[in-house]
DNA sequence: GATGTTTGTGAGTGCACACTTACAAACATG
DNA sequence: CATGTTTGTAAGTGTGCACTCACAAACATC
């Protein structure tokens, strides 16, 4: 027993996040995030309930992490007005296009939303996500609505490569997202 | 021959287009296509560059049709003002909330850009719809950004179906989102 | 140190699916 | 109606991958 079993689900979690970040659920192996978390691809079975269990609790995972990356932001905005600590989260979350994995991990969630539980575990993150945001920093419902618009706008400019594009159209597109 | 090549390409894309967007590129077989299309399995094969140049056929296609949604709502609106006709395409956009099919395809092509053909035809597809915005409505950078984060929010809606969620978290996310 | 429990793996099994090939029928053209 | 071209398919082939099982080593407890 080099390890509990608990510590290893923590360490295939982190593994799985970013494997299927980077190629989705479908086209990410076990083998691959076996490999990355540095066990056995039969050990991931028994830790999970399936590719599918994992898939679920890397989302579980995913959001939680999100949330730690948003206090964070907000704390560094103390006790301001709804629109500074807003500012903060959104600058936060902005920097999750450097650390792709977050981000690209929720895009590819909502991409296998047909599969019920997973679409259940996207609404629950959201949830935890926006119940937080509202909360820590007590901005409107149309506030809410606007940082979370823009944030899904921040997917689509990593996902195509937008910073990349010098051409009019993706400057206003990318224009004031701010990345580190 | 029941049909040029060139119109069984159309039926098979418009097919594709429903088949990648509910189940994803990876998940959804060519057998299924085929069988949408009323063709077997081969004959796809022989109209498209493999399975992948099928996926980047039914993309360009998917982004034209997103082209011609646009271009009718804003008929709706004739020559008024940038904030009138951005509204009248809106309500358009919306209207594929019902209509899954173009808003769900956009969710699938960007969780598969790590191929980077697709990459390419997300990019060319936003490309054009940005653009034709931009010059049909003559709005700002800003209002045409403002445009895509709302549009953005709206597949976050769809995929996690947070229509059919009562709860203030769900409502403050979904409000002003106008469906049919 | 014998027994039980938890952690861990190697070697399979079966199936789904991308892609090919060989072949047939419909149509055109002389 | 012979010859060539395009449209179409049935029946494979090979491979990748989810998932299982039998078994082994580390650890705990008495």
């Amino acid at each position: 027993m080099r390890s509990t079993a608990e510590a290893r689900r923590a360490t295939v979690l982190n593994a799985a996040v970013s494997a299927f970040a980077r190629t989705g659920f479908h086209a990410t192996p076990v083998t691959a995030v076996a490999a990355a978390a540095g066990i056995s691809e039969a050990y991931v079975f028994r830790l999970f309930a399936g590719k599918l269990g994992l898939f679920v609790a890397a989302a579980g995972a995913c959001f939680e992490r999100i949330v730690v990356v948003l206090e964070a932001g907000a704390e560094r905005a103390g006790d301001a007005g709804p629109e500074e600590v807003l500012e903060a989260m959104g600058d936060a979350y902005a920097e999750l296009i450097a650390d792709r994995d977050l981000l690209l991990f929720q895009v590819q969630a909502q991409a296998v939303t047909d599969v019920p539980e997973v679409a259940e575990a996207v609404r629950a993150g959201y949830k935890r996500v926006a119940t937080f945001v509202r909360s820590r920093s007590g901005a409107s419902d149309a506030q809410v609505q606007q940082f979370f618009a823009y944030g899904q706008l921040c997917h689509l400019i990593v996902t195509a490569g937008l910073e990349q594009v010098p051409e009019p159209w993706a400057r206003a597109l990318t224009a004031g997202i701010r990345h580190p």
